[in-house]
DNA sequence: CTATAAGCGAGACGGTACGTCGCGTCTTAAT
DNA sequence: ATTAAGACGCGACGTACCGTCTCGCTTATAG
């Protein structure tokens, strides 16, 4: 008798892990040359050197795939350690702005969540694999700013509620800055935005 | 020889004006019963009794006729007087949640802005008779904050900047409280995120 | 009160009728050069310069396509008057033989019968449209041969039944000549078919 | 060095002798479920149990494997012996005619001579293996006639042709009547079709 | 009162992409 | 070497929408 750790032993000729990355980066080139709307998953298939049925065999579609696509650039992203709280909310900003502003999750990140406001496996997805990426810098931030003494234990409100509210205020703000507003996301305009969040900050842990 | 004063004095049938409001209630029916991505041309215009050329006699394509079913919500947007700063905000920000909660709001909203990525005119369009409508109310509550001497004259920094920032905090934090969190935008949050809010304005008062 | 003789006043823009055309001469074009197997509606829709649904929106598919395409082919066939009732048949024979040597009608004649086995719209189709021609032939020649005395009155048989057994015969033994056993058939096979043919017939005139 | 009177002593594993007869059958049933177009070699690997590299292995093709699959089935026919040329006539036919309206044949025989008018190596294995079997009836046929004395001597041509003729008559006929007219081959029909082909060949050999 | 012009519903049209299916080949591990 | 399993590149399928184009008809203004 053996004892087998996996459910059943794998069987048949293996899935193509090149294929995997092949896909996801001329998923990521077809999104620079053509945009959300306009990408189509036969062309992807074909810049990837593989064919159609390849795609469908390992994404339900091209929500699924562009999602899987773009959450690698979020790997990118990390809190730096400048120092004071204030800097490193600049420098994780700048970073998230730089990241907005490349032409592939421009114009993929809204049509996704635009999307997922009616298919909840997709939200569910994006929350895995894009948000939850991010709202972990707003704890370590938060973790590293109370080592500092910069701000009181504990999270801040009921249910780490406030982490939740610092996230959307920072990545909404920054969002609407770059996609609704069109406007640069430059050091001027983000140091007045950590300026304004700080300052809330205080005033909130002031009023405790 | 004959004068003409008008651009041109239309001769031939005129445009039926109630195809245009019947085609612009059938686009926010079809939005919420198929949402942006399953919407379709011809699907409006059956559902508004209408022939297809008579919608893209009026409109470009989906984008266009979208943007316009969806601005005329945002009329329903007003500044309500509850006698503080702190309350017209509050009153506002559940007033643009309510909004963005209508299913033909949640679907469209992103989508038409994930396309203007790509496609200037679309973007000035939904600046025109999306974005300008909500920015206007940042500067009414500005104003009239100001008369309550709530807040300092002035714009409160330089090239109106801060009247930008104000409103891409609100609108950002709101829609990815409502959009990508997924959480609902109670009097709870909407309170602890004007508190925050405000703290960060009075804060940057008090240093200038 | 008007009286319409057509069920509806046609609206809308009408079908091509060159369209028709050039489907069903591309189909003919496709057939000799690939054969039934390998032909494809797509292949077709290109070399007539039409776009596929134009194809659908005629004919439910290839087998329907391909029957209405070579149907025409067999309005060639006639029945000549050479005078007697042996150089009648041996006439038609030779055209019917010339026109399975064709590579349209080789490829696709069988293909479709095949087909029809499972098919009833199908082989209705078929009758209509190709074996109800060729049976005209029949009757045809019986008739003449009986102004000329060579046949005694009457079909020969109850419910017209010799009719369709020559018929059979006739057609059956032509076309498995010509595609199974796959030899030529020329005017000296054409003479020994109808002399048995004609000899068989005195025999069942003579024992009647 | 070793001797080797046969081509090559098989090394490796030998082939499954159970396996080619459990494809041959699950093609059979196939036939009968799905018919010859809608029959893949997917189905026939997955209902005979077995992998489509199997099949493969075996045979070229969707024809090849039917033609062995169908040809089986005629080792069933064979001339009875009633003591006279028409009843055994007739006995062949009615054979020939229940062979034709089983579903496996039916659907499959028009299909593979379809094809192989565009394919000689198949042309050639249907001849081999379903033609000639049927063909060897008529000699077999008329030598037995010969010797009861109800033919004259010699195969009654040249080049061996009357034989010929009369297997493209019958065969030709009876698959017409069957597949294309798509009437019942019962005794009425072939008692009157044994006449008229006894009535020519009695007149074909009066006349020499 | 007629001519001209534009709008309109219907639906056919040339396209493009879809997502699926079957083909025949290949790569695994097991026999 | 053969087998079962199943991934692979390929090509065709039949469908759905796109945005444009005829049609016959309606509804305006201009002469």
């Amino acid at each position: 008798m053996c004892s087998r750790t996996s459910p059943r032993t794998r069987v048949g000729r293996p899935r193509s892990a090149e294929a995997d990355a092949a896909i996801l980066a001329a998923t990521r080139d077809a999104l620079v040359d053509l945009g959300w709307s306009k990408l189509t998953m036969g062309d992807v298939a074909t810049r990837a050197g593989v064919a159609k049925t390849t795609l469908y065999r390992r994404w339900a579609g091209k929500n699924e795939l562009v999602v899987d696509a773009v959450a690698v650039l979020f790997d990118e992203l990390e809190l730096p350690d400048r120092g004071s709280l204030s800097a490193d909310i600049e420098g994780v900003v700048l970073q998230f702005a730089a990241l907005l502003e490349r032409p592939e999750t421009k114009t993929a990140l809204m049509a996704v969540v635009a999307e997922s406001t009616r298919d909840a496996p997709l939200r569910e997805r994006i929350r895995a694999s894009i948000v939850e990426r991010q709202k972990h810098l707003v704890l370590q931030g938060r973790r590293r700013a109370q080592e500092r003494g910069e701000l009181p234990d504990g999270d801040g409100g009921p249910a780490g509620g406030t982490d939740d509210l610092i996230f959307d205020v920072i990545a909404g703000a920054v969002v609407h800055r770059a996609l609704v507003s069109a406007e640069p996301v430059d050091s001027a305009w983000v140091q007045r935005f950590t300026a304004l969040l700080l300052g809330g900050l205080a005033a909130a842990a002031a009023q405790d």
